[in-house]
DNA sequence: CTGTTAGCGCTTTCAT
DNA sequence: ATGAAAGCGCTAACAG
């Protein structure tokens, strides 16, 4: 027993010394009859570990149900097993379910999550960053639109050498992250008003520094050639991605000398807006004029009539983007972009064109 | 420099060894010209320092920007400086704010936040919350409805000497926590109702289980004994707090003999059902029938009409609840119940009774 | 393939 | 009121 503090038994008769009741890497190491740098090598996927031995260590574990403490891995060693999620409020039901993906990943690693609510155009941003970075020992992070986007962020996470995973960034491909095919789901959208008979289709675009306004524009555009309907820049407002600007933009539509017949909202938030316009106005959806979101957000059901919007696979999308980090972590390089596949649900707000 | 592996310039200058440009507290003590234990006094808020030396080595960790190394408090001491939030999800709006408020309070008091989902009637949730425990080694526990009910839990948490800090319990008063007084808001709203001519006002309720409903409903009762109405048992049907439970729930309400002039949902997704089936008819809200909610989630602006509703200040709930469980933390039975404002929302939903 | 020996940066005894 | 020494539980070098 050279050097050591206490034995197994005796920690269990001494509660008083240490943590109570805490098993610790010494008694596995004493229940497995090995080293307990053996034990963390195991513990630590490290080679030169014989299958056998592996084995028993193992075994041990699972039978004094034996867990590491965290603050000890991270003081003795180089990894903090610790994710930090950036974000600056978008929607709460965006951010809650990617943040439940994020979660369940990092829960599956044995991984850490710490929130860092962040206000995107504010200058310290990078020194913010930088802070929790040094202070918090972060392993990586997960950045979350339009955080995404931020060029002094990202090159500053690249000086430090912090591994990152981005959800939707707008220059796609370049990083580690998921992205979800917003031009062809609008592509998608759009065949499906074509398909109703709508020729005069209006677009409220989101903030133009947001990828998914860049990418959704553009689906529409892609999408009305494809029809073989003529793009008519009158038909096109810009709206901020909230209920306000939907509403507003919705007026501004409806006032126009030759209304259009559907209504595509950037997102669900400004549909509901432009619902809430037209019914204002007594006019019928989709009586009289179709409208159609984007994100699939629970009021698209909730809202009369129920909106014909994309789904995108949020929870899962935070999932993936925070394995994808944790592989890059891992192994530099080893971290890859995945696409994830969207819906089109088709509900009510959608109907065939009128007159 | 007995016993000192390096000191603080060495560590500048040699920063392959250890973590690369930390500031360590040898490094602060050094430069106030003291002993590490007392820049650790200091750092712990603890009595026997002198307030000249206090001063010199706040002046110290100023200067040096000295922050302690999380996991090496954790490891030394006996606390975590970890709390969690347990939830079983409710809705993502609500549990966002409760979240940034949390988080904020946390951060205030340089506490880390853990997240923890669960599953309200999982019959193994005592297991989990007790294994989350021992191996994070919590400080504390912040509980969301309806977690906050569940007895077998909180009898747990008493006996391992847990705090914890209730959000919204149904057993008011007897922990430490945050409430609302929500029996009182739906007393105010009847009285806006009957204002309104309304004498025929129903009630959609929330399931039995949760606190929430209970208050609601007999906030329904008393409201309608102060304004002089009868309550009629045919007026109170059941709901879930779900959007299809509101239009359930009102669509047997308005096919009853007596149809009411009014209804009151439970919550704000009930009451966009609500709105939903009385469209559908081809009736108007609130010419034909008047409709309200609770808890002012962001669908009550944006549905058509907009909702009259009760605001919770749920952002502020989640940061006193925190607070105080930090207090309890700090020292045991300094933390309390805190009573906060709700605030009755009126909007286009509501209007004169008909006829 | 396995074990030994030092620490990681801080808090805690216990002296002084 | 202050300080010296001894770990907290683990990983990291370096031996064998």
């Amino acid at each position: 027993m050279t050097g050591k503090k206490r034995t197994a038994v005796e920690a269990k008769q001494a509660p008083g010394s240490g943590r109570p009741g805490r098993v610790r890497i010494e008694d596995v190491a004493a229940s497995a009859g090995v080293s307990i740098k053996t034990v963390s090598r195991v513990l630590n996927n490290e080679p030169n570990v014989s299958a056998r031995t592996r084995a028993q260590v193992e075994a041990a574990v699972e039978q004094l149900r034996y867990r590491p403490l965290p603050s000890a891995r991270v003081l003795a060693g180089r990894r903090s097993y610790l994710v930090a999620m950036l974000f600056d409020n978008p929607s709460s039901n965006y951010l809650m379910e990617i943040e439940l993906g994020v979660l369940d990943a990092c829960q599956a690693q044995h991984y850490n999550l710490m929130l860092a609510p962040l206000v995107y155009n504010a200058d310290d941003i990078v020194a913010k960053v930088e802070s929790l970075i040094m202070q918090s020992q972060l392993d990586g992070i997960v950045l979350t639109p339009p955080l995404t986007d931020d060029d002094a962020l990202l090159a500053r996470l690249v000086d430090l050498g912090v591994p990152y995973s981005s959800i939707s960034a707008r220059e796609q491909n370049r990083h580690v992250g998921v992205v979800v095919d917003e031009f062809g789901a609008v592509c998608a959208l759009m065949a499906h008003l074509a398909g109703l008979g709508h020729t005069r289709i209006a677009h409220i675009s989101g903030p133009a520094a947001h990828g998914a306004s860049t990418w959704r524009l553009a689906g529409y555009r892609e999408g009305l050639r494809r029809a073989g309907l003529r793009y008519d820049a009158k038909l096109v407002v810009n709206g901020e991605f909230s209920y306000e600007s939907g509403y507003a933009g919705a007026n501004q539509l409806l006032d126009s000398a030759q209304p259009p017949t559907a209504i595509f909202a950037g997102n669900d938030d400004m549909a509901a807006g432009v619902i809430c316009a037209i019914s204002e106005r007594g006019l019928s959806v989709p009586g009289d004029i179709s409208v159609s979101g984007f994100d699939d957000t629970p009021i698209a059901r909730q809202i009369y009539p129920s909106l014909t919007t994309i789904r995108q696979p949020t929870r899962e999308m935070g999932r993936v983007a925070a394995s994808e980090l944790l592989k890059e972590i891992r192994e530099m390089g080893s971290g890859g972009v995945v696409d994830l596949a969207y819906t089109l649900q088709v509900r009510r707000s959608t109907g065939p064109a009128s007159g």
